[in-house]
Parts: C-alpha cells; sequence; structure tokens
DNA sequence: CGTCGGGCTAAGG
DNA sequence: CCTTAGCCCGACG
C-alpha cells in the first residue's frame, strides 16, 4: 500500500462506536467479529481499534502527566474548575466533575473543558461543534441530544450518503449511553449539554 | 490469544 | 518548529 499511515474514515470510526456501544470499551476481538462491523473494519486489527479509541479521548487517556522530559506540551490542562457563574455551581457540579472517566461503554469526554475556556484552535472537534448546537438552539428547556444530533447533522453534514447511518448510530449511542446528557446549571437556565466522543471530520471525501 | 499502556515516527500545521 | 494520529512493541492476564 501506498500510503504508511492509512487514515480511519468516518464509517471505521462509526462503527467502532457503534461497535463500542454495542459490546463496550474492551471487546476489540467481539466488534471485529459482529458481522455490521466486519465489513467496514476488515482492514483493522483489535490492537487498531483499541488505538484509535485511545486516540479518539485523548485527554483522559493521557492521565494526569503529560510531559515526559520531552517536549512539554504546554497544553493548558484547562482550569480545573468550570467558570459559570457563581451562583452556577450547585449539586450537578460535583456530578460533572468526577465524572466518568471512560472506561466501560462511556466514552466521554469532559465537559468542563469544552465551555468557554477554549479560545480556539487545539481540542475542540466535535464538542465544539455541539456547544455551538446547544447555543444556537438556545432552548429553555433544553435541547434533546436526538436535536442536537440532528442539527449537527443538518448543519455540518449535508446531504450526504452516510447521514442515515450517523443518524442511526447517534441514536443508538444515545440509547445505549454512548452519548449522554449533561444537566448543566446556570442562571436558572437549564442547559442540556451532550457529551459524547464523536470526532468525525471530512464532510467531503472520496475514496 | 487478547488486551493495555508506552513509545516511535510519519504527516500535517 | 510543534502537534496530531496511526503503528509497533513489550508486558500482563
Amino acid at each position: 500500500m501506498g500510503a504508511r499511515k492509512q487514515k480511519w474514515t468516518s464509517e471505521e470510526e462509526a462503527a467502532l462506536r457503534a461497535g463500542i456501544a454495542r459490546y463496550g470499551v474492551g471487546s476489540w476481538r467481539l466488534i471485529l467479529k459482529d458481522d455490521d462491523f466486519r465489513s467496514i473494519l476488515s482492514c483493522r486489527s483489535n490492537v487498531d481499534l483499541k488505538d484509535k479509541w485511545r486516540n479518539i479521548n485523548v485527554f483522559f487517556t493521557e492521565s494526569g502527566s503529560m510531559d515526559k522530559g520531552r517536549t512539554a506540551m504546554k497544553k493548558n490542562r484547562a482550569t480545573p474548575r468550570r467558570n459559570d457563574h457563581p451562583m452556577a455551581k450547585s449539586t450537578v457540579a460535583s456530578d460533572v466533575d468526577d465524572e466518568i472517566v471512560d472506561e466501560q461503554p462511556i466514552a466521554s469526554v469532559s465537559s468542563e473543558l469544552w465551555n468557554v475556556s477554549i479560545p480556539k484552535k487545539s481540542r475542540s472537534r466535535l464538542n465544539n461543534i455541539i456547544l455551538e448546537s446547544v447555543k444556537n438552539l438556545n432552548e429553555p428547556t433544553g435541547s434533546h441530544s436526538t436535536t442536537i444530533a440532528k442539527y449537527i447533522e443538518e448543519e455540518y453534514w449535508p446531504p450526504s450518503d452516510f447521514d442515515r447511518m450517523l443518524s442511526a448510530n447517534l441514536k443508538d449511542l444515545t440509547t445505549s449511553g454512548e452519548l449522554i446528557e449533561r444537566l448543566i446549571g446556570s442562571t436558572g437556565l437549564h442547559l442540556h449539554l451532550v457529551q459524547c466522543t464523536l470526532r468525525d471530520e471530512a464532510p467531503k471525501h472520496c475514496c
């Protein structure tokens, strides 16, 4: 093969997510054996699955220290607190704080990280988009995962052949718990924030 | 045999 | 130059 490094496609990623949502994290072999995913991930090994999943959730896989005496990435590991409003803190805060650290069928990305703290570039991908969508929707009662998913899908991914698949996956993810909704209280405004591990890209690509 | 974690290194910014 | 992400390797069960 020409390419030494074969990049993962959205389909492969989606299949991986679906597989994880179905069997849980760690059952790479099982996922690979599944009829639905086998076709897509035929060229990937169980190790590849694991690696990809690790790369998807970089933040929590890192565990604490990221500097190993090397080029010390000065990544500001985000502030250990969400910077909402002073009155925003409530019982939900602690709940969100020591949230899933990933393991099991949940994935996760931290919510605090993707708040307003993220100015631009670096580590904000789909999460940022989700945040944007939530803000854009600006529903007083909060937005549901499906609504957000639909919104994102329609906004960023125009008529594609896999938008159907995405929708289905998102739905499945929500049901399985891959996609979780968190409640963030902010000045009496209930905002349903969704955390997910999506990291798709390439709205247009050809095989 | 399969999973997990670390490390290397190619690509891209 | 630095960051990102795929791949490889060794360890553990």
